[in-house]
DNA sequence: ACCTGAACACCGTTCAAGT
DNA sequence: ACCTGAACACCGTTCAAGT
């Protein structure tokens, strides 16, 4: 039992890392954090902990929080795009669907993400975060027939159209469940609310409550995709 | 000089309030104190020293620091709504044109608003904020002639679009100086950045620079509308 | 009913000190 | 060059006490 400590104490050094600190690592872990607890989970102390390290060597390595934060955003984007870059035999639009859908399910895997992306956003809104989601839906844009004098505003409408869709859906489908019951008691209790308005201020919402309490989030997010495609400009 | 003091001391309460402290009032405070420090500005100490009140007070009217960022960013949304409810001369299109404009300014003036549009949105992503939105935008596509078993998705896709677009021109546009040196600093910067970007993986990145450089925000959110707008199914 | 404000627990960040 | 961790300043929230 108490052998292997005595016996192989070169092997293993039960308290501290005997390694050197890796940015990677410390993003890696950032991610589980964030993924198990929510942005609320993610303290310096408990990255640390989990790197049975010193405060000081995450600013060494990455810098603030907010830095890190943006790190592990980037770090999750850059991974969902770069597994999409096969498949080439799709049609352009089914490409852009395809990697929308990827985006749209890496919100539902890490619910954090949501609101990390608007801020990265706001703060290098032509960062490398950006740059990426634009090349991977503009390179299918050029294919798709687009004149090139409105590639940059009909990539922008895309990619603008899949941050935003991704936000609302980011709590509603609630992980891979996308049928669960929690979700559907919440679009009825939603229903209720809206039924509740006063008719002659929202009679839109009145008109629209039973699509809503029926709706589903992936086939919706879909059918905004295919909307846009339909009003780009073509060349033929 | 000191005799106001001495001769009217039921007129003059130095200190402190003298009137019971409103739930508006506080609101009113945070919204100021956003606009012209940013999120982090908004500590319930600095809303406390403004009122001339004790902490208790803000969660005896509002609650948490979050709700109070809720109430602020669904109290100027609303705002932003309640003065576009005139104007029925415009066409279907140009009114939703005008609602999402107005939107668009909103996140210029109050730049803190994009950030917590999409952390309202994905907390409460069928509340009274995005009820409010759906609400203006959704009666004109009515009124457009998209067919009613899509109202539900056509509207999602126009609100989706305003919210995704909106965060990322928070930070470029930067107020209401739109052409400000600031801001074609900004974007020469981006631009040789992409510039550097290796051709073989950011192929579109270098094809759209000298759009990225030369385009102009407000006219490109107007040009997704457009595009969208024209996706739309329609019953003639 | 409404407000006060001291007290508490917790957090991000720094930096002198170590190896 | 890289890491440690105590110390600091600051923050959101609570709650017993007041009016």
């Amino acid at each position: 039992m108490w052998h292997d400590e005595v016996m192989s104490p070169t092997v293993r050094r039960p308290q501290r890392r005997n390694q050197v600190l890796s940015r990677d690592q410390i993003v890696e872990v950032a991610v589980d954090i964030l993924d198990t607890g929510g942005e609320s989970a993610l303290t310096l102390r408990a990255v640390t902990e989990r790197l049975a390290t010193g405060s000081g060597a995450i600013y060494y390595r990455v810098g603030t929080r907010d830095e890190l934060l943006d790190a592990a955003t980037e770090a999750v984007i850059t991974a969902v795009l770069m597994s999409h870059v096969g498949g080439k035999s799709d049609t352009p639009s089914d490409a852009i669907t395809g990697v929308a859908l990827a985006l749209f399910d890496a919100i539902a895997d890490h619910r954090w993400l949501a609101t990390r992306l608007t801020i990265q956003i706001v703060r290098h809104p032509l960062g490398q975060v950006t740059v990426s989601i634009f090349e991977a839906i503009g390179r299918h844009i050029q294919a798709l027939g687009v004149p090139q004098t409105s590639w940059f505003d009909a990539t922008s409408t895309v990619v603008h159209y899949i941050l935003g869709a991704v936000s609302q859906h980011a709590r509603v489908g609630g992980g891979a469940t996308e049928g669960g019951p929690d979700r559907q008691e919440f679009l009825d209790v939603t229903a209720a609310a809206w039924r509740e308005l006063p008719p002659e201020r929202y009679p839109f919402m009145h008109s629209i409550v039973d699509q809503m309490r029926t709706h589903q989030d992936r086939q919706q997010f879909r059918a905004g995709i295919t909307i846009i495609l339909t009003g780009l400009p073509r060349t033929r």
